[in-house]
DNA sequence: TATTGTTATACTCTATAACTATA
DNA sequence: TATAGTTATAGAGTATAACAATA
C-alpha cells in the first residue's frame, strides 16, 4: 500500500459534480473526509501495520532482514531443535511456503537444516554462528532505531498497553 | 496466514537433537518458547491485524464485502463527486489496482462510474440505490458483530485508547 | 506537455494438492 | 497408513511502465 498524494491539479468551476472539490479561490483541492473510516478498528490496524513493517525494512536496510525472517531467527534462537513444520507453523507460516524462505537464509549462512537422527524425515534447524551475530546486531537496530521510535511517539507506558491490547486481540479474538 | 497448529505425534527418548521436545512421560509436545517475539510489536501487530480481517469477514460474509471493499464504500459514500483517483490514493490504492476492484463493485450494481462533464478524462464516483442500501446494513453488521466483539474483549475505553494509538502511528510514524 | 483511466506485467504472499522418503 | 519436507501451482495484493483520450 501506498500512501501517494492526491492529485494537485485541473481546474474547473464549482457547481456540478465535482463541486466543493475546491475552494472559491480555486486554490488547492480539498483533502477527502475519511468520515467513519478513521473508526474502523481493521482500517486503522492495517495502516499502522504497514507504517511499522516500512519503519522496520529501513531500519533493517543493512542487514536485509525482513520482518518475517527475523521472526524466524528469533524463534530458531529462542527453540533450537525444533524441526521446519513447528516453526513454520509457530510462526503461522505454511509448511511449503517456508522452503524458499529458509533456503534463503540458508544459503546467507544464518541458519542450518540439520537431518534429525531419531526421525529421519526431520530437519532440525539452528543458527549458524554467523546467524547468531546477524541477528544479535538486528536485535540492536530494532532496539536503538525502531522500538526506541514507538516509544519517543507513545510514550513507554502506552507502548506496553498498545502491546497488551494487540497481544488480546491476536489471542483471543 | 494460517495459525495453524503445530505436529501433535512421533516419538523418540530425549536426549540428541530432540531433547525436551516432550515431557519425560512421552505426553503431548512442548509449545514453542515465542521469547522476544511477544515484545515485537511489528509482529504482534501484525497477527493482530489478520484476526481483525478474518472475523471481518466472517461478519461481512452474508454480503460478501471484503475490508477494502467496504472502505471503498465509505469513502464514495462520505465524498460523493471524487474520480477514481482520488478515491484510489486516499485509501492507498494504487490507481491501476483500483480499476479491477471498481469493475468488481460496478457489475454488482454497488457503485457507478459517471464521466465528469468538466473533465472528460475523469470518472466521478457514486453509490447507486443499491450500493446505498448494502453499505447501510454493512455498518449494522460492522458495529453489531465486529466492533461489539472488541469492545466486549478491550472495554469501550480501551478500545478508544487503542483506536487513537494506531492512528498516531499510522499518522506520524 | 501533463493527467485520467486503463492494460499489461511482474513480484510477493498466501493457499492447496501431490510427490518422496521416511516412519 | 501417516508425517516431514518438498514441488508445482494458483490466487490475492502490490508495484511499475506505457498507451489512448483528454486537458
Amino acid at each position: 500500500m501506498t500512501v501517494s498524494k492526491t492529485a494537485e491539479k485541473s481546474s474547473e468551476k464549482a457547481g456540478d459534480a465535482t463541486r466543493g472539490r475546491k475552494d472559491a479561490a480555486g486554490g488547492p483541492p480539498e483533502a477527502l473526509q475519511l468520515g467513519e473510516l478513521s473508526e474502523q478498528l481493521g482500517y486503522v490496524l492495517k495502516r499502522a501495520q504497514l507504517k511499522v513493517f516500512e519503519n522496520f525494512l529501513r531500519c533493517m536496510a543493512s542487514l536485509q532482514l525482513t520482518p518475517a525472517q527475523f521472526s524466524v531467527l528469533l524463534l530458531v534462537e529462542k527453540n533450537p531443535g525444533r524441526n521446519q513444520t513447528e516453526i513454520a507453523s509457530t510462526l503461522g507460516i505454511l509448511r511449503p511456503n517456508f522452503v524458499a524462505m529458509l533456503d534463503n537464509l540458508e544459503s546467507r549462512d544464518l541458519c542450518a537444516r540439520i537431518r534429525s537422527t531419531n526421525d529421519r524425515r526431520s530437519h532440525i534447524l539452528v543458527l549458524t554462528d554467523k546467524g547468531k551475530a546477524v541477528l544479535a546486531r538486528a536485535k540492536k537496530l530494532v532496539a536503538t532505531k525502531h522500538e526506541s521510535r514507538l516509544n519517543e511517539l507513545l510514550g513507554q507506558a502506552n507502548r506496553e498497553a498498545l502491546l497488551e491490547m494487540l497481544s488480546k486481540i491476536a489471542n483471543e479474538f
